[in-house]
DNA sequence: CTGTTAGCGCTTTCAA
DNA sequence: TTGAAAGCGCTAACAG
């Protein structure tokens, strides 16, 4: 069978004896025609499989109902769940999905934006492969140019004038901290001979997310007067050179009295590490942020300052849809607050 | 600042003082046009910020750079890895990804279908909700009659005719029947009165993944003398009620000789009902289908079969790319075989 | 090498 | 309640 030519309202018309524009109107603005020619029409085109052509449509209207996604890591699960918010909620509204996978790739992410300029999107919601300082893409300028609704999520372009839903990484430190300080650093007295030591496994340097969580930590530890000296660990937030670092501070400088873990793959590398050395979890410390999945079905108790992704996902939608009617909207950020699990 | 009004390649072609068609081709046949003209129009374009009106486009060519990603759960980690090996290659030949996540549920699958072909998508992979016998849904026909590509990933509607990369599910499971045989059931002989019970915790009664993996431990335990007895127990691929089943048959039956998850969730499911029963992982044989993440860190071992998402989404879209480029080729079904890790 | 014309499928005037 | 004409932005086909 050779696949027929698409059919076009026009078939459609043709078919039940009418023009275009009354097979248009039927079909989207049913109120508009005589109930029983818009009962033809719909069996008509039923009947031919009319399916609308959405370039058509968009082209006229200069407007699409298309919300892109773009991130460094799909299979993130913390990602992943916010993915399945957003299009969850945007399906709600008759948007679909063009995703994006940056894979960490700056000219990915470079050529997504284009692409989704191309095809009009509505809107996008943006976790950007860095929220360093230094890392000024130039597409920053074209989407505010553009009439682009832009919401940033989980990362934010370093001084880039985007609405955004963030975590509450200050809150995050600050909750770690006062665990430890409750928890492992009770008994810890004052002395500056042998003070209690926190090994922080943390992101990249420049990364504003590691230095706030970071700077939660500090500021809840100034509060007291336990004497807790703070170890950190650079990385970039993957498995490897979380496991490798902590691996190699632990034989230079020995146990410390507690490791933070700045988000998963860092906390799981670091219970690597801890491993190799032959140290059982439950015999030091370990606080994380993000969860560690399932553990618990194995007795395993890795204390973490958890965020829902999902809820997430789902603020940053809704801030979309609110630039998207109204575009004049000031940008604003919204700050999900994490919760520890213990 | 009013937004800018969207320039075409009109506003271009007027800065240059040339027409259109000449700006067309100098971003898209630039081997049409003097070198110089060329550079004082590519000059132009980016200074104007232009940028290509992708419905303009595909209302022209009706045909698109757009694939489609149908799913029933984008938070799936096996999915997710399969979502970014087709995103990675997508867009190495220039198109972008429609994402649908349906939630398992039929009309958003058939909506998600619908609007896949009011984008004039160039292809289609689709992991349906079920691929039970009796679920049929209508968009079928509607596909087949259309010029889109289509690629089933993993599930597979039943006699559907389309493409499909599917997992060796009964190779799976003479896998885990193999290894058990070997590991656990080594001393076990013919003995009519207290054979050695093996527990299967499955996905759906008519879901042909789950008895094509069950055929496949059944074969394998056939073709030795070792008399081992089969208890199945149906589920639906999720955690509570394998979990709940589980806790039941051990609370009615005991300990069985040992316990196969059918999926990651029905084995953690398992996991945690031992767990409720006071049984440490270590005592009883877990064994299961897809990876338990990170549990080699505690030193708790289950083996699997593991099959390789990244690898199965990549074939996926070899296979779409192909038959969007030749509509006439048959119909093919790729089997992707997972591997045994102890 | 560059320009004219026409049309992809739909919808927005304006008119009947 | 229905229709005619025009145009969204882009690119074939055919000139020049």
């Amino acid at each position: 069978m050779p696949k027929n030519r698409r059919v076009t309202i026009a078939d459609v018309a043709a078919r039940v004896g009418m023009t275009n524009i009354t097979v248009s109107r039927a079909l989207n603005r049913p109120e508009m025609v005589k109930a029983e020619t818009r009962s033809k029409i719909e069996a008509a085109a039923s009947e031919l499989g009319y399916v609308p052509n959405a370039f058509a449509r968009g082209l006229k209207h200069s407007e699409s109902r298309l919300i892109g996604f773009v991130t460094a890591s799909v299979d993130n699960p913390f990602y992943a769940e916010m993915i399945k918010a957003v299009s969850r909620h945007a399906k709600q509204h008759n948007y679909a999905i063009l995703l994006f996978d940056t894979d960490g790739e700056a000219w990915l992410e470079a050529n997504a934006i284009e692409t989704l300029l191309s095809y009009q999107a509505a809107g996008i919601i943006l976790s950007p492969i860095s929220d360093e300082p230094d890392y000024r893409p130039d597409y920053i300028d074209r989407l505010h140019n553009s009439d682009v609704a832009v919401v940033q999520l989980d990362r934010t372009l370093y001084n880039a004038d985007f609405s955004s839903v963030v975590l509450d990484n200050v809150w995050a430190g600050q909750c770690v901290a006062a665990h430890l300080l409750n928890r492992v650093f009770a008994e810890t007295r004052v002395s500056a001979e042998a003070p209690a030591r926190l090994l922080i496994a943390a992101g990249p340097e420049q990364s504003i997310i590691s230095r706030e969580r970071l700077a939660g930590v500090q500021t809840t530890l100034a509060e007291t007067d336990r004497g807790v000296a703070v170890d950190v660990l650079w990385g970039d937030y993957t498995l490897e050179p979380a496991r490798d670092d902590v691996g190699a501070y632990i034989e230079t400088y020995g146990m410390p009295g507690a490791i933070f873990g700045m988000n998963q793959l860092i906390t799981l590398g670091a219970l690597q590490a801890m491993k190799a050395h032959g140290i059982a979890p439950d015999t030091l410390s370990v606080i994380s942020i993000d969860r560690l999945p399932y553990l618990d079905i194995f007795d395993i108790r890795v204390p973490c300052v958890v965020h829902d992704g999902f809820h997430a996902g789902q603020r940053a939608l809704e801030l979309l849809l609110e630039r998207i009617a109204d575009p004049e909207l000031p940008q604003q950020t919204i700050t999900v607050r994490g919760e520890l699990i213990e």
